[in-house]
DNA sequence: CTTAGGG
DNA sequence: CCCTAAG
């Protein structure tokens, strides 16, 4: 049993481990197809022992609970802290193999992410370093499998759901046994540095515990105020943002377009879609805009499962952890946007459905189905539309009270 | 720092 | 997404 409650098996855990430096290699201008190829198979061969899995990552069915559903579903795993996409066994293979690939490339095209920083931020001599560090660490690392992610067994979306269904999850399962597969799961997602380098319990420290640091509001706002003007006026060379952790930032370099960006651009349609096409840097388009995927939607809304609305640091860390944008306030932001989704395809399904026939990446219904469950589940102030006030007395104050405060 | 709101 | 104000 290794720290966390993982048993570490040998051969899985050198798998793994070369199928992340492989990732890193790949970022160095190898090929990464086979890697990528052989863990695929891995994750989907139909006829793969999953016993090793389990036993590997200590999540056993027999310690899961999970009985004879989950026999039919080829990955043994532990959602029992995941909202339930309709139920297990309402999984068909293609649906679980379809969300196989997706999460695969996208936990690649993640890695690529990072890759792609740490060539931006380092010169050229660091580059090195860095990989060899990444190396050395998932080598030794006892839990070198953290790589393996949940999130790659994930069953994706399946069928209807019910609210009863992925609502029913248990809280404290996800505060207390998962956090490790939550660390599990990150990790691969999206291969981040920072986290990876975080011992555990810094990890932990970082969301169990919250709110020690009250003093320095001014502080911190003025250095805010300064590091936006900063970036507004060095626009032309580099980004620079400290708060993205240290080893987050963005800055451009010729080098950046060799490989990251049509990889990006082939393997991911909706990734990174700038705004500004304009033909001068490609790479500021990082900043603005990044797509919300329909697993990352997926991510939200059970995070809204979990905490509520409102828990937007929670949803962050136990969901977003990895994603290195993805502040909380953009996941409020989000879950903003999705609901005004959900209302309006709730009033015009027409409408709303031609649109999701034209638009390829609009989310699917079944989730908007969901925001709206979850809506009407944990009212969120604005959009629990004050549109009709039941006392008329009281409809004035509270009108004026979404509009101002002060 | 975290969240709510508005832009 | 960004920015700001408020706890």
């Amino acid at each position: 049993m290794g720290p966390f409650g993982i048993d570490t098996t040998p051969d899985f855990s050198d798998t793994f481990a070369g199928f992340k430096s492989g990732s890193v290699d790949e970022s160095l201008g190898h090929s990464m197809e086979d890697k990528m190829s052989d863990m695929k198979h891995f994750l989907m061969d139909p006829n793969h022992d999953n016993t090793a899995v389990d036993s590997f990552l200590g999540l056993g069915m027999e310690n899961m609970g999970l009985s004879s559903k989950m026999e039919e579903f080829s990955h043994g795993f532990d959602f029992s802290f995941l909202p339930d996409y309709g139920g297990l066994n309402s999984c068909s293979t293609q649906d679980v193999e379809a969300g196989l690939k997706f999460e695969i490339l996208d936990g690649f095209l993640d890695g690529v992410d990072e890759v792609e920083d740490i060539y931006a931020s380092h010169d050229l001599s660091s580059i090195e370093t860095e990989v060899k560090k990444k190396v050395s660490e998932l080598d030794g690392d006892p839990y070198g499998l953290m790589n393996l992610s949940s999130e790659s067994f994930s069953p994706g979306i399946s069928g209807s759901i019910g609210l009863s269904e992925w609502s029913k999850e248990t809280v404290p399962h996800a505060e207390s046994q998962n956090v490790s597969s939550e660390k599990v799961k990150d990790s691969l997602d999206s291969n981040e540095s920072e986290d990876d380098k975080k011992p555990l319990s810094t990890f932990l420290g970082s969301w169990v515990k919250r709110g020690k640091n009250r003093k320095k509001n001014l502080i911190n706002t003025a250095c805010r105020r300064l590091d936006s003007s900063r970036e507004r006026m060095s626009c032309v060379s580099y980004d620079f943002r400290p708060r993205k952790g240290p080893m987050k930032k963005y800055i451009n370099i010729s080098a950046e377009n060799t490989f990251s960006d049509d990889q990006l651009a082939s393997s991911e349609s909706e990734d990174d879609i700038s705004v500004t096409k304009t033909s001068r840097n490609r790479s500021d388009r990082r900043k603005h805009q990044r797509m919300w995927t329909v697993d990352e939607v997926m991510k939200l809304v059970d995070g809204i499962a979990h905490f509520g609305v409102g828990k937007w640091t929670d949803i962050k860390n136990l969901f977003f952890h990895s994603a290195a944008h993805r502040t909380p306030v953009d996941i409020r932001d989000k879950w903003r946007n999705l609901l005004k989704a959900s209302y309006n395809d709730k009033h015009n399904y027409r409408e709303a459905e031609e649109k999701r026939k034209s638009v390829g990446r609009s989310i699917p219904k079944e989730i908007l189905h969901r925001v709206r469950e979850l809506a009407s589940l944990h009212p969120y102030p604005f959009s629990k539309s004050s549109c009709f006030v039941h006392d008329s007395s009281r409809s004035r104050s509270t009108s004026r009270k979404k509009k101002k405060r002060s």
